[in-house]
DNA sequence: TTGTAGGCGTTATCAG
DNA sequence: CTGATAACGCCTACAA
């Protein structure tokens, strides 16, 4: 029994008070006070009220890491995003916080600017501090060496954007209805030529709202052209430039369909510099939905999106997974998108 | 000897690889492992890369929650913000990540949207977490039961906000110089009524802007009138209240200091709303520069604030704070502030 | 240069 | 109901 190293140590806390302290302290086991600490149904309530006590008057604080060390579990979220600057993802991250709160969980934010490498790096670094789960933001979510990383076991969910070669556990928006309602929109005002400014490469969600901008047009029987079509990349510049082609066409689009409301705004700006009026001059709608496209100066007809629900939506499915072990078959949650209308459309101009 | 059940553990690992697999496959001690991977000097370059090939081969990853238990160093800061969709937090944060990033550290990031009881939450969090250090960007910094907190020996570092009742390690900006500017340009466009849209309460930035704001007026001889100081909260609300009931004075200012960007959109959008149009019938002057005072639709002249660097700024003095153990005396370092003349400055109205 | 033996602070499993 | 005791996975003297 002598053996033990234990009992000098007890006098010699470094600094912060760990479980033994309090457990000399209120003369109890050190399994005691772990029992009373974690709300144990059979510790006797006067031990549960000495333990607690003396923990009060110690300062204790559980140590989350050895916690986690030993129940497997980190009580930590990894969330994945290429930009916590984009307007929208913040909006997002409100909604993961929300439930992640509510589970006592901590959120590890890492962002990747869209660069495989970096979202590479950042995974590896969530996952070697043994995340409970991943929120996927980010692109790249089909590439193998992603997939690689994800095949570890750790529970994730897509948000936003998914891998159209993977069932997995994915919240999005009804790209369809969003973009439809744009369409019907803009053909009730009049408007038979409506350009798009697409999303970034290699992210699903660019891909459905380009489909759906094409079946949208289809629908109300208005002209197809390529030359309508032309590549963004979610930011200002990116839609600036955008603007700049379409104001060079000799027959150009009467209404301009933004892939998100930067890059309308990014129009809007070139808009500016040309001398062009909107709506005046032509029709505007963006994505989104952020803040700023409701302030007066902009006053942007817009797709809304809920993002701090669907940030929500996502985390609920993840904390789920993460309780129940087993992985049953991947979930999928579509919200809805709203258009939006404020200043930025009117009737096309007349030819 | 024969007393350790470490021996049949060896071969059961239920899902990750550990240190013990990787030594097993390399048929090297298990301390070899380690010292070979964290890069030990005196590791023979054979072993060294027998040991990795070990690990790449059964995909081992080390866990940082067990590194971090022993060593008592998690690599995670914690960063403590009063609401990440403020369009300034994000620069702040990336600020931060810069240095986090090459420190090989991860960030745990909370909202307390302003609120102490929330504030005092999210520390515990941080803090049971044994993060390595705080960043603050958060207000109630000089409430007692916060430096209770802070008392825990965790090294932290204020961001923008400080306890001017304490001597902490501080990174903020120059206010002075940055509303001395805005001042001396709108007097020398011949504005002799400037009102300010104050800060939130309980805010040493605010104070500090101000004060500013009189020692201004004061250098140019211009009348100091508390009606034409109006409080805000930082949110584009506030800044709409403050503009509306600027307009309802009989004697208003020809020209409105805002507390930040938000609040001067608030502006806008009252102005906009009541008929006003700037900058012919009142200047108006923002603080932060985001990314949209910028847009062609705002075009707002607004003090500019290097957030990113003032992050990275906060984020190098706390990691030099952990790594020396000891905590010498608190540093400050003040960034600059510069005016960014825009568009919603004029020549003041003749009266 | 490599191996051995704790121990970091918890929780879980069993006996009492 | 309470109390020993063994892991959790890693790092680090210290010994070989």
């Amino acid at each position: 029994m002598a053996k033990k190293a234990t009992q000098n140590k007890l006098t010699s806390h470094n600094g912060k008070v760990s479980i033994h302290d309090v457990a000399r302290e209120a003369g109890v086991a050190l399994s005691t006070v772990s029992n009373a600490l974690s709300g144990k149904d059979y510790v006797r309530e006067t031990t549960r009220l000495k333990v607690r006590e003396a923990a009060e008057k110690l300062g204790y604080r559980v140590s989350v890491v050895a916690r986690s060390l030993r129940m497997k579990r980190t009580f930590t979220l990894g969330v994945l995003l290429a930009d916590v600057a984009n307007p929208s993802s913040p909006d997002f991250l409100r909604g993961i916080e929300d439930i992640a709160d509510q589970e006592q969980c901590g959120l590890l934010v890492c962002n990747t600017d869209g660069q495989l490498e970096k979202q590479l790096t950042q995974m590896r670094v969530l996952l070697d501090r043994r995340v409970d789960g991943l929120v996927l933001l980010s692109q790249h979510c089909q590439q193998p060496a992603v997939r690689a990383l994800l095949e570890d076991g750790t529970p994730f969910v897509m948000l936003q954007r998914r891998s159209l070669q993977h069932e997995d556990t994915y919240v999005g928006a009804n790209n369809d209805e969003g973009i439809g309602a744009a369409i019907k929109h803009l053909a009730g005002l009049g408007h038979k030529r409506i350009g798009l400014i697409r999303g970034p490469r290699d992210s699903s969600t660019a891909d459905e709202r380009y489909d759906a901008y094409i079946e949208g047009l289809k629908a109300h029987r208005l002209e197809i052209n390529p030359q309508w079509v032309i590549q963004g990349d979610y930011h200002v510049k990116g839609g600036y430039d955008a603007g700049k082609r379409f104001f060079a066409l000799d027959r150009r689009p009467t209404a301009i369909l933004a892939a998100n409301d930067m890059s309308a705004i990014g129009v809007m700006n070139a808009a500016h510099e040309a001398g062009l009026k909107i709506p005046a001059d032509f029709s505007l709608i963006g994505l989104d939905d952020i803040e700023m496209a409701s302030f007066s100066p902009i006053n942007l007809t817009t797709i809304a999106l809920q993002r701090r629900e669907m940030g929500a939506a996502a985390t609920s499915l993840l904390m789920k997974m993460i309780r129940q072990k087993s992985t049953p078959k991947p979930k999928k949650k579509i919200f809805p998108m709203k258009l939006i209308v404020r200043g930025s459309t009117g009737p096309a101009k007349a030819d």
